[in-house]
DNA sequence: TCGTTCTCGGAACATCTGTTACAGCATCGT
DNA sequence: ACGATGCTGTAACAGATGTTCCGAGAACGA
């Protein structure tokens, strides 16, 4: 959707604007093209700047009056709705993927991680996706997720989620003794979510199978060569890792966290926005917003 | 409610109008709706009427005044261009969650999650991400990063990844005291990392205006409709929400932040790798794998 | 045919728009 | 440290905009 050339243009000369007029582009392009539709004031209030300001960005466009300049934005809105076919025209998809050109960063890195996004989530078998959501979707069952140096953020990330539409919800501690508290009582009533990208963690795999041995059932977050732990899990949702550098990319992993959320929230229905509502209240009446 | 209230609106009281009206609705609905966007007069022009005859035109459609007519055609115009999928599914909210289910989900999410994320990465200018990463590659800089309720978990994620290609970087600590420790040296030395999507956080603000006062450089991360950090942040970062569920999908900053360490390790080059060796060995040592 | 009603456009009006000039301010280089 | 340069906002300006009023004309029914 980057065939108009005044959005791009502006994205390629923003480093020659001056600060004032850089946050106009910045306002600009943040609602395309209606806050450039809008009155000079109005633009210039939205930016946070002064009219002038809005002006004089203008003119560095190119344009001489600043109705001009919202003639050309109507003409490519007038060419756009005309001809929907055309958002595909600059063909993005067709660049090499995985290898950052660092002269468009975030060319390379659109093409790359939204492929990989698409790829992870169509390459899930329905099936696995759905044995997950009703696995999360059980509020009769404790989750407990848990993660590596990265992944855990992950953990962190869907625990908040279902903390909210579902509770019950916690990640692993870090400490010991909090750990083996929480060990003890693992069972069949427990769904233990595991993320474990490579270099697998080990500490990862005798947390499965002891918790698995004790009937929990464990789902599995991880890379398209799957830890070890896909072994004794339950569930498995393997995600692509279309990396941009050394690292390899978490991004398609939140994509499928995410996923789980939606479905969970869809399956609970009502009972997941009384439980939000819950939530809310509850945060309101304690200070904790 | 169909795919443009409006527009709708006018075919339905079409038969009210009286024949100079219904030129004007014409011409409207011909080129819609850039043409409502233009001024009076050559609304008046391109339908062959004068321009008395588009106001009442207007008013007849029950707006009181021809800018307010335009608001209204703005507004319906950032939403459609707001959520491109939700053309299809027309706007009907309840059904379109209802439409979730899983047998979709896997589909719709990666469609819609994809798309988000390529058009963020496309949407940001070069411009913002260069300063951001130049701004991140400097090491004699302490980088600081803070979130929100959800976002800070991607705080913490941008935050692992420099630790390990640059060092002095930190997420903002939660006890008040640490948290002041840590302000009272803020300088021009630092680069605070602040994500804040809706609803914005006030603190958010506060820390920035703060943090700006004192020369230090802020980099926001925030969703399309900008956080009020943006007024004081050097550099601005947008992305795009496209949310499955309740709630906003954090998946394209997610890969923002990717694609930033992307950009600092291909910056600092062979110091990185270096970093990176010596974090490490460094761990290995301590035992801390 | 006449009179009523509705519709429409011309012209004057008030407002708000975009615009410009100017002065204060920060930033940078010397 | 101190001018020079460039950027920004305030205020005043001219023009265009939307709006209103009023009279001319058309449509319709009696």
């Amino acid at each position: 959707m980057n065939s108009s050339s005044i959005a791009d243009s502006i994205r390629t000369r923003l480093g020659d604007f001056s600060s004032g007029e850089r946050r106009v582009a910045r306002a600009l392009l943040a609602s395309y093209p209606t806050a450039g539709l809008e009155t000079v004031r109005l633009l210039a209030e939205r930016a946070g700047v002064s009219a002038p300001t809005v002006l004089r960005f203008a003119n560095r466009l190119g344009f001489a009056n600043y109705p001009e300049f919202q003639r050309s934005l109507l003409e490519e809105l007038a060419e756009r709705d005309q001809s929907p076919l055309n958002a595909y025209s600059s063909g993005v998809g067709e660049e090499a993927r995985g290898r950052l050109d660092p002269e468009h960063l975030g060319r390379s890195a659109a093409a790359t991680l939204s492929e990989a996004v698409e790829e992870t989530l169509t390459g899930i078998p329905r099936y696995e996706l759905d044995a997950a959501v009703r696995l999360l979707s059980d509020t009769d069952r404790r989750v407990v997720a848990c993660g590596g140096r990265f992944s855990r953020v992950l953990a962190e990330y869907l625990v908040l989620h279902l903390m909210q539409v579902r509770g019950r919800s916690t990640v692993l501690p870090d400490s010991p003794v909090e750990r083996a508290d929480l060990l003890s009582d693992a069972g069949r009533r427990d769904v233990f979510v595991i993320l474990d990208f490579r270099r697998y963690e080990e500490e990862h795999l005798r947390l499965a199978e002891g918790v698995a041995e004790r009937e929990a059932k464990v789902v599995l977050l991880t890379d398209r060569w799957l830890s070890p732990v896909s072994g004794v899990a339950d569930v498995v949702l393997p995600a692509q890792v279309g990396s941009l550098s050394a690292y390899d990319s978490l991004v398609p992993t939140m994509a499928v966290c995410e996923a789980l959320v939606a479905g969970v929230i869809h399956t609970l229905g009502d009972g997941a926005e009384e439980r939000l509502r819950r939530f809310e209240e509850t945060s309101r009446r304690f200070g904790l917003l």
